[in-house]
DNA sequence: TGCCATTTGTTCGTATGTATT
DNA sequence: AAATACATACGAACAAATGGC
């Protein structure tokens, strides 16, 4: 039997065949039967089947014993729109979702020198890093790692693990307003870490914003970082 | 001992683990020894091996007996600024780097549904459809399908062949001035027919914009939809 | 109604690749 | 180098549900 020359296996491989079918619409609807996947993929109805069975738990896909397999409708992408005022909450709200958020880890650490650069601040100087992570009606759209000036902010964590926002944490901590004043987005695999937090498949997709949030006198007052489930939202940029 | 629940071999996951350590920076410069790595993942010495013998096959890492395994830095991301008035070609030499493009198809389409709405004119009219790859230093860095309204921009296909530009070419056409007002952000995996465009690997991923742009009375005179390489460039949105 | 083709669900057995001891 | 345990893959057969005639 040939082996899994590239350290995947073929279930895996033939999953993830029939999740990007389903994805650019090739796979609409009912899925070929089991045995003429078999064919197509030239493996054993098995390994269809190990395949399947990991989109239909998954929710990509729904096995009906005697009638077929059939494709699970995606859930439209949530638009997100980013601006100068981008708030989280308020864009949930906009669109009539429940938005919340939770604290996942908070900690103290030092400036390296890329987020020394982002905030304008030494290398070095201490800093509260938080890790936090943001829901619309209970599903997962989003994880963020944000970095404040402990010096400047030293009860952040705490307003916000109470607050559960930003905005208002700041607010507590004598920073009345902000604004966002750059934001660069590349996209990454998800780690696996994110997957857990996002309730996601593994090998999904997430856009990442590296932005800066400056105070009224333009200084920096926080870095963030954050992961989007691309599946599930889309960014939204006016000009 | 744990098994490979979810279809991959450990030595493929540890490499992957050791790829997304060197991606996101946290592996920098030297490896640490193979013995604690194994400790690290938790598998045993040889898995380590495997793993980093197919990162030094692709390049990523060198190993050097006696000293150690070592990162080697890839090219940084281009950063490319995204506002109303984007021109590649400019950011391009923004970046001192020299701008190239070509046209890869060309073919007149009828609106869908979708491109109807975007262009804000009638299911099924006629448009000018083109798919051209755009260059910096000779590394293609993005691909894009660009809608047109045949009424109004008969020539464009000839104009931008010529040209190689859309700025030139929509001048050409009687349109002195355009603005892009909207953009939309997604990623996605390279679809197999960009991945070979791009001389990327398949697996690669892309960040997908779907913009409007519109001419000096607001209406809309281009649809785009552009697949960024996304280890190649960063978007940048200043607000 | 019953019959039959189709399709998914289940259970054997067997062989091979992978990771560790 | 050998032994062990587990994961993956294939083949064959049969059971159970569905839908058309």
């Amino acid at each position: 039997m040939e082996p899994t020359e590239d350290g995947v296996s073929r279930w895996r491989r033939v999953s993830d065949l029939l999740r990007a079918g389903i994805a650019d619409g090739s796979l609409a609807d009912r899925l070929p039967p089991e045995a003429e996947l078999a064919e197509r993929f030239a493996v054993n109805r098995h390994t269809v089947r190990r395949a399947i069975a990991v989109l239909a738990r998954d929710g990509l896909l729904r096995a009906e014993q005697g009638r077929g397999t059939f494709v699970n409708a995606p859930a439209p992408r949530l638009p997100y729109p980013v601006g100068p005022r981008t708030r989280f909450s308020e864009n949930v709200l906009a669109q009539s979702r429940q938005p919340g958020g939770r604290l996942i880890r908070a900690d103290r650490v030092r400036a390296d020198a890329g987020i020394a650069r982002l905030l304008a601040c030494d290398p070095g100087a201490p800093l509260h890093r938080l890790e936090t992570l943001h829901v619309a009606d209970g599903v997962p759209l989003s994880v963020a790692t944000s970095w404040f000036s402990a010096a400047r902010f030293p009860g952040i964590v705490q307003a916000y693990a109470e607050s559960g926002s930003v905005t208002e944490a700041l607010r507590r901590e004598g920073l009345l307003d902000y604004r966002r004043r750059e934001t660069r987005l590349t996209a990454e695999r998800l780690s696996p870490g994110d997957a857990d937090h996002l309730s996601a498949s593994p090998d999904g997709l997430v856009l990442v914003s590296t932005a800066i949030d400056v105070d009224g006198e333009d200084r920096p007052v926080q870095a963030l970082r954050t992961r989007f489930h691309a599946d599930r939202m889309e960014l939204v940029f006016r000009h």
